[in-house]
DNA sequence: CGTAGCCTTGATGGTGATCAAGCCAAGTGG
DNA sequence: CCACTTGGCTTGATCACCATCAAGGCTACG
């Protein structure tokens, strides 16, 4: 039962997740395999779910959340769904049925303007929840931006398994905290002034979030577009390309490519992360 | 025992949290009645909470989430403590031992910057909780913005009624879903452009608060400074000063006084909200 | 009545939004 | 294998908007 589950993971992970696969495969042949491992493990056994905890100390690092035992509960409940690349998961206002669980990819949550601007909420990875709702409908909608594949969860079901459980019901405290620090890391973000501060903070943010899974360090991966960044720090897109370039030139940053940066000085951009990158402020030579 | 405190917390209200009272007394005597009632009421039974659900109608409506044995059980561990205006609650990277139960007043919670900017995370009333950490450490400073009174809960005791009682959890999970969404509803101010359509979303955020919470209709009261709303919306004192006498000019906004708002043309008001208000599409006469 | 805090108003300049081309990369079909 | 297309990204020029600096007013409270 389970290995034909970890087969058929492989293969679709092999198929529609190269963009995961080269998330993780930096150029060593190593980390390839210890993904695989850690893929199927994950997906294999049911829902998998991370945070960092708001009491214990974890030294800055996510802990998985769910037992062996919760997961497989979940498992009995959850359907295994993928989104192709810019597939919507659900739109706002649509009646709130399922809660899903994501396990390879990023998604993005936002909210759209009347003129078609969109506010991006939140990206979302492996071991995160998407799906927040008020009175029945989601409150934004969610899209996938690198290839998804997620637990679909029916909230019918999970209520029952979380009024009998509750461990499990803690565990969702915890993740829900851990949401809402991220929302508030992000309020930072938006408040900052100064487009430098602003796409330093970001990828600061991106760093923090790879650094706790202790994915890739050293260099990070940036997984959705500058226009997706744009709607996220609340910038135009060309403020977004703009700043990039500043800080590469000044040689703060480093693209290897469009996705990948590696911080060169880490002084100068720790002091923009920490807001003395507001405007006047910023003579950069 | 129970009265005793009822009795307690009447004193309490009369002598510290005239603002408070000035909040809901909007001139009538009637509101005052019910006000003492509903306030006893609530924090003579020990902790409250509400929200509005994410799965059940309650149209737009908060409902109080904690049975009476809840409530009774909370207070157990519970103790009423009192903040005047101006006075902090926690410290960021303060060591988190107490979650807060606000049942009156108004408090923020915020972030510093180095020169000593501060971004506010959020607005705080009666029915909310203040405390949340990451690793043992409160990652917000709380400070009151009116008098508070609230419930301080050791954490340690909160822990192990939680544990021990499926419901409660289910309702806490239910307030951190409103709170995460109070967030985004934030996020979506900041990211709106024009100062015009910020502090009407601004001012729109409260009137659906204080709607939600069917309290006084047909005026928005504005219980935080001037400068405080500048640290929520991301823009300069000025800037929110400018846009409260350009709304009130042009017969959108009537202020009673700098606290008390009325909504005079909703249509151009919801125009503004819904992101018409982009600078050079705000053609006001 | 005086002082302090908070708010309003004015003048100015920097910053980033906007409009408008070009560029690069990846995919498609001949 | 090479035109062609498409979508995302970069770069440039212009100007509105708001942050900033700097006074002046209002209120509340001693």
């Amino acid at each position: 039962l389970i290995p034909i589950k970890v087969g058929a993971v492989c293969r679709v992970h092999f198929g529609e997740l190269r963009e995961v696969e080269a998330l993780r495969n930096c150029g060593k042949a190593m980390k390839r395999k210890s993904t695989i491992d850690d893929f199927s493990r994950r997906s294999g056994r049911g829902p998998s779910i991370s945070a960092v905890p708001f009491n214990e100390l974890s030294h800055g690092k996510t802990v998985h959340l769910l037992s062996e035992r919760e997961r497989a509960q979940l498992a009995v409940i959850a359907s295994l769904v993928r989104f192709k690349k810019g597939e919507q998961i659900y739109g706002e206002g649509n009646r709130a049925e399922y809660l899903y669980n994501i396990i390879g990819g990023v998604a993005k949550t936002f909210r759209s303007f009347p003129d078609g601007r969109k506010r991006i909420m939140a990206f979302l990875f492996s071991d995160d929840l998407v799906g927040l709702a008020e009175e029945g409908l989601y409150v934004n909608s969610a899209v996938a931006v690198a290839p998804v594949i997620a637990y679909r969860l029916p909230l019918a079901g999970l209520d029952h398994l979380l009024r009998n459980d509750p461990t499990l019901e803690y565990h969702l405290i915890v993740k829900l905290c851990h949401e809402l620090r991220e929302a508030q890391h992000h309020l930072f973000v938006l408040g900052r002034h100064g487009a430098l501060s602003k796409v330093a903070l970001f990828i600061h943010i991106l760093e923090r979030h790879q650094e706790s899974r202790q994915e890739n360090l050293g260099e990070i991966y940036v997984p959705m577009s500058r226009s997706d960044i744009a709607d996220y720090t609340g910038m135009s897109l060309e403020a977004v390309s703009r700043s990039f370039r500043t800080l590469a030139t000044h040689r703060i940053l480093a693209f290897r490519d469009r996705r990948h940066v590696r911080i060169l000085d880490r002084d100068r951009f720790d002091g923009l992360v920490s807001g003395e990158g507001r405007p006047h402020e910023t003579a950069l030579p």
